[in-house]
DNA sequence: GGAGTTTGCCTAATAGTATTAGGTACGTAC
DNA sequence: GTACGTACCTAATACTATTAGGCAAACTCC
């Protein structure tokens, strides 16, 4: 009997995968044996459990988009980075949508404090450093970048602008212009 | 055998109390014949299926959100109509964490052509009338809103803004006035 | 290159969830 | 008071998750 060669870089890569194939929720220990073509058991030397797997992917899947956001935003400021990022966040979704939706995943604090997602916070502060915020302004803006950023990409990943004729492309980029805007004439509190 | 007198109706209002309770993705048809203290079996004469279950509850949350909302901007325009919408969003999410999990399950589209997410759009619409805006403007003005909307409260429910000291309330009004200042102060395309 | 050890993958068993088919008895209506 | 409809049940099947323990392939060390 061949061994397969398991171990838990490709059993996390290949659930990545088969994330964007078939949806994050549909990812199961199960799916993931039958890809490996071994019984569900053998995965478990390799995971300590379903939401280890789960939990995996998404690390696996902020590392990933950090990586792009970073070489997107290099040599970038102002209103370039904000757009580099936007893209660099949106393609990804697009081109990854479930491990998009795997980085979405809430994660326990010691474990997302140890996360790429501490990177993102990072990067979006580096923008904003091409903008003249001071505190609490800069957080609140942080805030609101993360959140019209995933909340768009998340409606259109949901379909939830398919029932209008406008190009969700165009409203994107009408969206980047706006905010970058919005930062630069000042704040509103 | 008293029987437990159960209706489509009743499972549905179960199903979403315990969505808030334990998490829109633990309810299944076996929890909620726990609940009811009857065999799973019988709630199939109520239910074709786990997905009908889910699908069930979408649609009560996205009208029980959708009469919130109108209620929140009946007799109120411009800034006013912003603050209260999004506000009504937010509370609703932050009271029925479970439900508002519910209220982004992804329908088909007919479904969703038949659901009160089509009021949603149109409450929308009629707060942006209070500003100055054409077509295109007015279905990027929207998605915007959607976006910013759902992606601060998705963030927020997920744990996103509990690293930062920074009161989650005082950055919801900034951004409200931020974007109620955007909107005032024309496009950017 | 053979002996001993590690370990990768297996079988087997248990438990939870989803779903369907068919039965029983409760409530109601005449 | 009988007869009907239906609300809920039992039973069976299938899939997923998880753990315990076994066998043999692969590594190691001389």
């Amino acid at each position: 009997m061949v061994r397969a060669g398991l171990s838990t870089e490709r059993l996390i890569r290949a659930g990545a995968e088969l994330a964007d194939e078939v949806g994050f929720d549909q990812v199961t220990v199960s799916a993931l044996a039958r890809r490996f073509d071994v019984k569900v058991a053998s995965l478990y030397s390799h995971l300590k459990n379903s939401q280890d797997l789960k939990t995996r992917i998404a690390l696996f899947a902020l590392e990933e988009l950090a990586d792009r956001v970073s070489a997107a935003l290099a040599g970038r400021a102002g209103r370039d980075a904000l757009a580099a990022f936007a893209d660099a966040y949106r393609d990804y979704a697009r081109e990854h949508p479930g491990r998009y939706a795997a980085a979405q995943l809430r994660l326990d604090p010691e474990t997302a404090a140890s996360s790429a997602g501490v990177r993102h916070a990072q990067m979006t502060r580096a923008i904003l450093r091409g903008y003249d915020l001071t505190e609490p302004d800069q957080t609140h803006a942080v805030r609101m970048l993360g959140s019209v950023f995933h909340g768009y990409v998340s409606l259109e990943m949901g379909g939830g602008f398919s029932h209008t004729a406008v190009d969700p492309q165009e409203s994107w980029s009408w969206i980047v212009n706006s905010l970058d805007a919005l930062l630069r004439n000042g704040t509103a509190s």
